[in-house]
DNA sequence: ACACTTGTTATACGATCGTCCAACAAGCGA
DNA sequence: TCGCTTGTTGGACGATCGTATAACAAGTGT
């Protein structure tokens, strides 16, 4: 059942560029990590799914929680490259530009099982891994803060939009938390609804 | 520095009620949940926890995942009655007991890190393990009928109660997740006074 | 007092984990 | 053309994992 004498033969080896090398490993982590959750994070499985030898893994990154931790900000880049898309094609308008960001995240590719997946694996790590913690607070704090430049857009008073920023984004996470998790509890249509109904709450009462 | 040959001798054995047994297994498991998250879940360290011998552990439970399952049920169980005993201790002013409840979500033991890591562990799960999914979905569509009639008693119109639920239990949860996740991005009075804007909001608006 | 049941322990076993390392392949400057 | 650098491989190593199991201790009924 062993492979015989001329073992080189049965795999092509391919030199590749270094970056390329590794970002195909991040993105091979990402799938790992979106598939299978946490639990099933390995060398060995990382190295299957991007087809190298698991002795490469450790050639670009210090360990495993060192890929692991570049692979977060790989995926929250591309997270806020599809949010910010959908802000984009809705025009200048401030209040279209708030539902887009309501419409994007409870569509795919954000709103899934499998990205559900990984965010819950970086939760885990985020509370065991410092540096973990910290790209989340950046990244929480950075999109609060452009948040609060919309809601400034549609009218709100300065002194409401630390709150409201912290309100609608409580809010849109914890639908779209619970639209990963479980399908079934409500639809797409309704979390829509729902947010923009807040919106519109918050909106008009400052006004 | 191995043991002598009166092994025996250096731990008690201690033959428990069953039941009683049990419970102090499932108690350590979600302590070494709330410790260490669910990568450091293992037969042997909660046996330690436990202080009892690894092998007991597959004498009461047909294996961890079984373990960790009912641990959910139980710590869910602590978690509803915490809310519920404040709910109880608000009287019976609908108002107050959704007060109650804002407050109590965003204070200790509800929230704290080792719960929110409990809680991280059993999502991660939930997506491999259909019971535990069937388990969260069934206490969140119960918690969210509660909910509902607390609304209705508000004087909310039924047409709005899903939705106004929906939107509260999000709103929550999303504060509660982000307060336990980076205690530094905002305080619990913060998510306090946040959730009593939505509810005056949600609540004025349909009156 | 003595078999018998059963909770409990300690250990063995195979699988898998992360890390490490010597050997090898390909490109490249001299 | 040839040594040299470096990406890459495949396997070795010790640790730890979940599970299974034989031996043992404490009640328990007779």
């Amino acid at each position: 059942m062993s492979t015989p004498a001329f073992t080189r033969a049965q795999r092509a080896f391919t030199r590749a560029e270094p970056d390329a090398r590794r970002l195909s490993l991040i993105e091979a982590c990402a799938r790992v990590l979106a598939q299978g959750g946490a639990a099933s994070v390995s060398v060995r499985a990382i190295a299957l799914e991007a087809g190298v030898s698991p002795g490469l893994v450790g050639h670009y990154f210090a360990g495993i929680d060192a890929l692991v931790a570049e692979t977060y900000g790989h995926v929250e880049a591309q997270v806020s490259e599809a949010i910010g898309a959908a802000l984009d094609a809705a025009g200048p308008e401030p209040r279209a530009r708030l539902d887009a960001y309501v419409t994007a995240s409870f569509a795919p590719p954000v709103a899934s099982g499998e990205l559900l997946a990984t965010w819950i694996a970086f939760w885990s790590l985020a509370r065991s891994r410092p540096e973990i913690a910290r790209q989340h607070d950046e990244q929480y704090a950075r999109f609060r803060g452009s948040l609060e430049a919309l809601l400034a857009a549609c009218g709100l008073a300065p002194a409401e939009l630390r709150h409201a920023a912290i309100a609608i984004t409580a809010l849109v996470d914890g639908l779209w938390l619970e639209l990963c998790l479980s399908p079934h509890a409500f639809s797409a249509a309704e979390a829509c609804e729902i947010a923009r109904a807040a919106l519109d709450r918050l909106i008009s009462t400052s006004r």
